[in-house]
DNA sequence: GGGATTGTTTAAAT
DNA sequence: GATTTAAACAATCC
């Protein structure tokens, strides 16, 4: 489940190591993991660097064109030696000039890749509808943005055209730092609520990044090693253990679609 | 072997 | 028409 800090954790990772190397081979085992371009056109490419964006990694190329890749629930990105036997659902392998290689598996093959010009990037319209990036712009910018709908705050903060990159974990560690009940609409919200709803997300992001993001099962990052901010939830995926603010019993119940995990006590629904 | 799993898209509803 | 919600979908593992 790799959200925000997890992608920016391998992108990191991927970065520091891969930067200036070139790409000598492209193998694609599943062709239909790839949604766009194709793989022919990357060898002979030197990395410029590796990034993210809302929850996709995106790797630059001095040709012009843009490796994307999303991970969905269960895909991987690192780099290996070529002596390593590859994961059964290896999906895509890069090969570099410093003999080693980056690759992609995911067992569920939810994730994808695509390979862009900058000009076909622009046009995609899933990236161009993405919102701004929570940890780019000012919490009183992120509040504006939701301020007024009707839509319930959980469902808000994980649209990726409100907010870039937010999933299911921090929106429920941010909506638990904040009190406020996930089916809360989010008129209904102050404005100074929604203020601080937006602040501790930025603040929550920004530490489960300096804790290398989340393993909750399968997420690694870019060097195959496990994140440790799941040590740190208060809620998250805690159904039925005390609230670490009050002991009340944490409840699961489902919004938007979507597990919300939340202390009765703490997080109460105002208007329903 | 069926249910659970999640982010995103699409269709339906308000 | 715009906003919001529910359902569908990808495919595998436990």
């Amino acid at each position: 489940m790799p959200e925000l800090p997890e992608v920016e954790t391998i992108a990191r990772g991927l970065d520091a190591q891969v930067q200036g190397l070139r790409v000598m081979t492209a193998c694609l085992y599943t062709p239909s993991v790839l949604h766009a371009g194709t793989v022919d056109t990357l060898p002979g490419a030197r990395i410029l660097q590796v990034t993210r964006r809302a929850k996709l990694l995106l790797m630059a190329l001095d040709t012009g064109l843009y490796l994307v890749i999303h991970l969905k629930m269960t895909g991987r990105v690192w780099l290996g030696k070529p002596t390593q036997a590859l994961p059964k659902h290896t999906h895509l392998v890069l090969g570099l000039d410093n003999g080693e290689q980056i690759v992609f598996e995911d067992a569920r093959r939810f994730g994808y890749c695509r390979v862009e010009t900058q000009a076909s990037l622009a046009a995609w319209p899933f990236y161009a509808s993405l919102g701004p990036e929570p940890l780019a712009v000012s919490a009183q910018e992120l509040a504006r943005i939701m301020a007024g709908k009707r839509a319930r705050i959980k469902a808000l903060l994980l649209d990726q055209t409100c907010v870039a990159g937010v999933g299911n974990i921090y929106a429920d560690e941010a909506l638990f730092a904040a009190e406020i009940h996930p089916a809360t609409q989010a008129i209904h919200i102050s404005s100074e609520q929604l203020l601080r709803l937006c602040t501790e997300l930025q603040r929550i992001l920004a530490l489960a990044i300096k804790a290398g993001g989340s393993t909750i099962s399968d997420y690694r990052n870019a060097y195959g090693r496990s994140g440790i901010f799941q040590n740190s939830f208060a809620v998250y995926g805690k159904k039925g253990a005390a609230c670490p603010r009050c002991s009340h019993t944490l409840v699961a119940i489902q919004v938007a679609g979507r597990t919300s995990t939340h202390c009765p006590h703490c997080q109460v629904l105002e208007v329903a």
